[in-house]
DNA sequence: TTGTAAGCGTTATCAA
DNA sequence: TTGATAACGCTTACAA
């Protein structure tokens, strides 16, 4: 008989359906978390019974009983950024479709707090990324230490045990990068950076040193930095392409720290009066959707946000599963647009003049 | 004796408490939950056991035994929106410190599926702020029978027993809006809408008719609008002000549905070459940030987005502790900046001329 | 192949 | 003012 369920105040129990289905609760148990494989006959009366029923496991009491809370965390210091909008759209995504449910924190504040939280409820698995300035690796570690798996990202760049993290290989992607403009013939290359020397945790300004060492034998290229606390923006992306014009006038081209910084070089150059590719040839970051559309389009290292996002879910999913962790390497992929094209020819001559007349 | 709770795979238990404090583990949540009052020094002898063992109960047992799962749900159908993350994060907030947390939804997809998961996890409240196109009223009802306190939005204007809603006061928002605008001496106020005449649940539309009806006798006011689905832009902002300038020379200022749209609009009315107030006033709703710094500083009907989350907090929040109900009315307040100024006097002339010369 | 029953860590009811 | 003890709804040995 198909009983209503929606009488308030009023639960389907999976004793009901096992009573609906005429076996015993475990049975309904195993036939839907297919623990053990029962009689054909046996788990179709289940399956019809639950859909009549319209059961619904409770999570919580599988929580208590079960190891598992079905639920992920996310710490980040700015929601607000598209490309972290991304990346967290494609983990809930990810997340949703394997019965999870993913809790998101803004970093800021009393961090500490939030772990305890965290812990209380079981969460587990989080995915942190942030400086650790905010969040620091002794609370990772508690975190840990509270079996809950840990993954971290470039966003810092401390190797904890028994802690996963997953880096987008920035060094390949720079090389990707450097050698794309140097086959453009471009001998000045800069780099507008979010941060500054003494960020230990950056990584694509040491990978952006290595890249120009190894492709263009130059030891103390051009940079530009942010200062603390770090945060991207296109207004930082400006005034740091107006100091590399000013403190640089050989540069030609420019990578910066992501889209967003690069897309603010990009207005700054146009503010100078000058075209791009045809006088400055700029490469970003992230690709976010933005960099597709915008003028010109941006060239820029591929990190799929919402890919990530689900990456980030598999990752934590598998250390859950298999009570491991690891360490993840993430290909990045340059995409050829059009910010960035062969070297001006006449810079060279021009910067010698302006150079003659001032000294 | 601290014993040392980092002993990976050991959870501190309650009962571990009751013993370390020389109590039964009943009096423990007496004290903790101050369910009861109890003698002074026993009180005293448990935290103390509780700082100790550095204790905290386990949400996910409290919550299987209690009723509630100290957990909310919002559901939106644009996180990328700024305001909307405002609200977002004022939400976060308040719920944080009143040791709640908030599963953060995008309503598109498979509503159904999300709705499900929240029964399953028995969230006590959730606060949906999409157009029932993307979650029908039938689904809210199915959430209010699964006793999960609903709380809706201006998103959405239908008004079902038993599910709170919240509305900004948009009526006297809009008097405020337009009284000013009268104020200034405008007799042509035009308004910019994201929603059609077919978009049943947007208030803002009736509320500026009204407040043109009321306060400038006009029955058919100037108004241009976007179409399904509705969402809001800059681009959009300044594709109906364009409309706008074409179909109603005569306007002189302009509401627009949100201070994204009015940014937008502002874009639209410089690319004409016309300047802000001089030629046109604008008119915002949102009050974000960027409003107060945009040139010209926008005038908006504020409704602060942090205050705002914070409220639909404690909404929930009183609604799920008194098992209640309501209706809740928001005030709105006009922020006078300068993207709105006096009248032009001349645009009726120049306005006829052209007529002229085109007639 | 199926059913029984012992947890999981709380809250809450009722005696003591 | 305290302390047992029965739910809460599920998972999972273990027994049948």
């Amino acid at each position: 008989m198909p009983v209503k369920p929606d009488s308030r105040k009023k639960r389907v129990r999976r004793e009901d359906v096992a009573r609906e289905a005429g076996v015993s609760s475990a049975t309904v148990s195993y036939v839907l978390n297919g623990t053990k494989r029962l009689s054909p006959e046996v788990e179709q009366r289940v399956w019809e019974a639950t859909r009549r029923l319209n059961y619904m496991p409770d999570f919580i009491a599988r929580s208590l009983a079960g190891s598992k809370s079905y639920t992920l965390a996310l710490m980040t210091t700015d929601i607000a950024n598209v490309y972290q909008l991304e990346v967290i759209k494609g983990l809930q995504a990810e997340a949703l479709k394997h019965d999870y449910v993913v809790l998101i924190f803004d970093a800021y504040g009393d961090a500490d707090k939030y772990i305890n939280r965290l812990i209380a409820r079981r969460v587990d698995g989080i995915f942190v990324s942030t400086a650790p300035d905010f969040i620091s690796d002794e609370l990772l570690c508690k975190l840990r230490d509270a079996d809950i798996k840990v993954l971290t990202d470039f966003s810092r760049n401390s190797f904890m045990p028994d802690i996963s993290y997953m880096m987008s290989d920035h060094y390949d992607g720079f090389m990707q990068a450097v050698g794309h403009l140097k086959e453009l013939g471009h001998t000045h290359i800069g780099y507008l950076s979010a941060f500054d020397e003494s960020c230990y945790y950056d990584v694509r300004l040491a990978a952006f040193r290595i890249a120009m060492r190894k492709l263009m034998n130059e030891t103390v290229p051009p940079v530009v930095c942010g200062t603390w606390p770090y945060t991207t923006s296109e207004e930082l992306g400006m005034s740091l392409m107006w100091e590399m014009m000013e403190r640089y006038p050989d540069v030609t081209a420019v990578i910066a720290t992501n889209d967003i910084m690069a897309i603010g070089a990009m207005k700054a150059i146009r503010e100078a009066g000058k075209e791009i590719p045809l006088d400055y040839s700029v490469v970003g970051i992230d690709n976010i959707e933005k960099s597709a559309t915008c003028v010109p389009p941006l060239t820029t290292l591929d990190q799929d946000g919402r890919e990530y996002g689900a990456r980030i879910f598999h990752i934590l999913y598998d250390n859950i599963m298999h009570d491991t962790t690891g360490k993840y390497i993430i290909p990045m992929r340059l995409v050829k647009r059009e910010s960035t094209g062969p070297a001006p020819r006449e810079r060279e001559h021009v910067i010698s003049v302006s150079e003659t007349v001032f000294e």
